[in-house]
DNA sequence: ATCAAAGCGGACACGATGTCCACTTACTTG
DNA sequence: CAAGTAAGTGGACATCGTGTCCGCTTTGAT
């Protein structure tokens, strides 16, 4: 049996968007990783039984947050026009890749840093979505054993890396020029 | 002035043993990454005063584990015999050394695991060592900007990211052979 | 044997977590 | 529109880990 979902009422949708509003400012305002379930409840004006109603964990109000921004490029990635989207060679598909997650990550840093926080970042998240992305790419260049190197190839782009680079100094642009190195491996044998 | 450092104290040394001993008995057994001072302290029977007279937190206890586990690989990068050691091309030197990691990960995943609590992976430990190896092996491959390219060619040694692997179901040597394929990238531009 | 200082360890104050439950609010139904 | 009810709320509570502090003990030099 079916179960039909009665719509959110209207005052608990009025506390998610508060919440969701109020800890966006904070991860941007402080250190994503230091920011605790009480810092988002206080701000958002709401009890912590309110926000634990619906996350269980700081982590998984950046993620909800973090998607919004992500749709755009997993859309793009399936449908969306090369070099991005199907068409273009794997290796360069790689290489568009890096460089909107680049793009992303320094737009929104913040929030995926705080996804992080528990070590658990390849259960939460689109974690799951990149790697399938990448695994089809590394079929389409008829890579043998793709499973081992998805990983390896989506792990320069893990939030904490990103950003002890820009901490260094490193400019995005630079960041995207390694990354489009490290695609090449897509192109010959 | 040079501080004349005095020998350690008999019962300082004893106790600096039983920690260790202990320490690594427990980041064996349990979740590493779930350790606490107070776990330590007690399996060592020592008070948690004299734990943190030593060591700040779990994970410098970890480093100072694994320390003794990576002396040697230290060692073979810079002295020791090739493809592991100076004489061969860059990208092999970059393969051998990737798989003597993964040979470490291997052995002990759980030390390394225990290392990133708190996130703050690149500042302890010894990344700074492994990073100047990746650019050394980097510039001798004669590689324009290698700053971005070596955090990224380090990304996929990252603890968590092995041992997720791990968890999945990958052996080591099919890591060994992604991490081969990615050494390429020192070959030919 | 004495003594200063190095080392020890448990008590303490604090901060974060996650749960629980009495109360309030929004929607539905008669 | 009144009343019932289920969803939603929020703060108190118990628990746990952290890091510090300080009176006591041990060590080794004199």
């Amino acid at each position: 049996m079916l179960a039909t979902m009665r719509p959110e009422r209207a005052d608990a949708a009025r506390n998610r968007a508060k919440v969701l509003e109020a800890a966006a400012a904070i991860f941007a305002a402080k250190d994503p990783r230091a920011v605790t379930m009480d810092d988002i409840a206080k701000a958002a004006g709401v009890g912590r039984g309110t926000l634990y109603r619906r996350y269980p964990d700081v982590a998984s109000i950046a993620v909800a947050l973090l998607d919004e921004h992500e749709q755009r490029l997993q859309h793009d990635l399936l449908q969306g026009p090369p070099p991005l989207g199907p068409g273009a060679p794997p290796a360069e598909r790689l290489a568009a890749f890096y460089a909107a997650m680049v793009d992303l990550l320094e737009a929104h840093g913040d929030l995926a840093l705080a996804t992080e926080v528990g070590g658990r970042r390849f259960e939460i998240g689109a974690y799951g979505f990149w790697r399938a992305h990448v695994m089809s790419l590394l079929r389409e260049a008829e890579i043998a054993t793709p499973e081992a190197l998805a990983d390896a190839l989506l792990a320069p782009l893990a939030p904490d890396v990103f950003a002890h680079q820009r901490a260094q100094g490193l400019s995005p642009s630079a960041i995207k020029s390694a990354l489009a190195r490290l695609a090449a491996v897509l192109s010959r044998p």
